[in-house]
DNA sequence: CAGCTTCAGTCAACCGGTTTCCTTGAACGG
DNA sequence: CCGTTCAAGGAAACCGGTTGACTGAAGCTG
């Protein structure tokens, strides 16, 4: 049986250099405080190559290196908003030659369980952090034994390591857009209070609202999921029950899935979109085209999102001073069919 | 400044508890290879505790024992089936003492790359792979340096490592409520040719088509996105172009998303739903019941083809002889809107 | 009471890398 | 011609656990 299935060791590829194993580790690492002939770098490259040689990432941590592992924690995974932003450091990390875990953070619950099982015993050198919020009890955790870490998307204040987008804009750009069309009456749905991306886009949408001159701009907010939708709906448009016209003629939201669940509530209430009530969305996936009528969105710059963020906690790994990032990228409108002028406008 | 930032070590509670590190070692792990005082165990126990003492992945893997540690590979994040599976696969795996970790693999581009970080740097112990299919380069990699693994949902044919659910119990779950309802001409949209669960769902579906007795039973392919719904669906409905009656008044999807896709695409042509057609999904999320109308979908037990997954992996990796597995729980039908008599039926 | 078990744990090697400090031979300067 | 310096690479300690072989003391046996 040509049985082989013995991973290669740094011993095996020093053997087949015929050099030493602190010189296959140096050459490998491309530490410079070290003169090797080309020659010899060569032969260990080639012998490397040849056996498939692999470092062990535990032998490698033990030894006082690191572990070239990041882990990413998302607060929901099943929001494809984060699958994005894990894609993105997913591919940026490998770029810089690190692996980025995933791991789902039920808003606390696994939190510590996570930074146990990852940190605590070793298996990454720093974490991106999406689940923040405030009185999470990673902060906690975080402060008692230091790590390098990054707060994306979510960001906390004062940590002077946030990696965000630029959701003021978000909710300029919508509001733009719908006062073009000649909305008058916006309602807003917000994420959950004290959550910094929905803060910053709700604060922007009543400033942007003020200075547009509005007429109405109603704020509710509600969960991130498609029920979160449907009761932030149901509260903005309430004065419809009694068969008067509804008091906001479009509505905002600061998700895709509050968007659906929106949608889905004003269907049932017996108004069209979007001749009765237009609807934007946050966030553009592939789902938004398929909706009907297709939803309008403003698309957030999250792929971009994740590869900021491993620059960054990369960067914080290798010793570099930290600071807050916004990502350049602009967020835009991607115009679909859930806007329309609101009839009766001129 | 009280700074402790030291992770406490083995030899700190061996330390702390008054014996030897072997010890420690030995009491923690449970071995019964060696006989302790109750009094020393309960000891050693309290100084881990008081310590906070986790045990470093790294040095534990390389000593020979495990790391402790699972991967799950899933083909699309973005699919919210697979992120269902993942969760069971994480809870069942904390359960048993495993970090279950989850990575994307795009269809085969980056399984080479995570085998690679994941297995050959020793970070797992063993493979949950949800993403087979046939030329599947990790089926290759794998029976180059062998290691525990199970194939979960999309199985591989021979291999006795997979874990699956009773999907041509989903077709005649469906079929026997459409036919019910007195539907006679009914479309199946199954996925990419070559995936089992695919292959095995369409198979069940015409063998029940034709025990009921239906009039047609066509069959279209396409990717489990949306798009790939449209796409089927529009083959599927190919006669409406002319005018004519639809040659099918109901269509059966194998994904959730294939399902929005197709719901779109119907409305889009100008039909109803459900009274020109009728339509069924695969897998229960909450998005479903948000849709306009609501979506009818046979739910699928996936949280627990998770946890069957990591047990059948985990007694794999402890030793025991391996075999196929079948997730007991049976598919069930959650009734929505989207679903009704034909128009003429009797 | 010597010898044999059993109990309760200890010793030390080892896993596979990394890193610090050395060694060695050759070239070079004076 | 001899001492220095430098390029090129090697030896060995160490990281933090695990494990099988081993030991001292107590208990049992005859």
């Amino acid at each position: 049986m040509p049985e082989q299935p013995v991973r290669a060791r740094l011993v095996d590829v020093a053997r087949v250099a015929g050099v030493s194993k602190a010189t296959v580790s140096k050459v490998l690492n491309g530490r410079q405080d070290l003169s090797v002939r080309p020659e010899t770098r060569q032969r260990v490259h080639e012998a490397a190559e040849s056996l498939g040689y692999r470092p062990h990432s535990g032998a490698r941590a033990l030894a006082g290196a690191s572990t070239h592992a990041l882990a990413l924690l998302v607060p929901a995974l099943a929001n494809p908003t984060y699958v994005t932003i894990a894609r993105g450091a997913y591919q940026r990390a490998r770029e810089l030659g690190y692996l980025s875990l995933l791991a789902e953070d039920f808003d606390g619950q696994e939190a510590d369980e996570s930074f146990n099982d990852l940190v605590q015993e070793g298996r990454v050198d720093g974490l991106l952090i999406a689940s923040a919020r405030p009185g999470h009890p990673l902060l906690d955790a975080l402060s008692r034994s230091p790590v390098p870490h990054v707060f994306l998307n979510r960001s906390v204040e004062g940590s002077g390591r946030n990696v965000t987008m630029d959701v003021a804009r978000s909710s300029v750009t919508a509001l733009d857009h719908l006062h073009s069309l000649g909305h008058q009456a916006v309602g807003h749905i917000a994420g959950p209070p004290g959550i910094t991306p929905s803060e910053d886009r709700k604060q922007a949408f009543l400033q942007h609202a003020e200075k547009l001159g509005l007429a109405a701009a109603p704020v509710a907010s509600g969960d991130f999921t498609e029920d979160g939708g449907v009761a932030a709906t149901l509260e903005l448009l309430r004065a419809t029950a009694d068969g008067s016209r509804p008091p906001v003629t479009a509505i905002y939201t600061s998700s895709l899935a509050q968007a659906i669940g929106a949608m889905g509530a004003i269907l049932k209430l017996g108004l069209r979109i979007p001749e009765d009530i237009s609807v934007v969305g946050n966030d553009d996936l592939p789902i938004a085209g398929h909706l009907v009528p297709p939803l309008t969105t403003v698309a957030m710059p999250l792929y971009e999102l994740g590869t900021a963020a491993v620059d960054a906690l990369v960067a914080a790994i290798e010793g570099a001073p930290m600071g807050d990032v916004v990502v350049p990228t602009e967020p835009h409108l991607v115009l679909r069919g859930s806007t329309a002028r609101p009839e009766g406008a001129s």
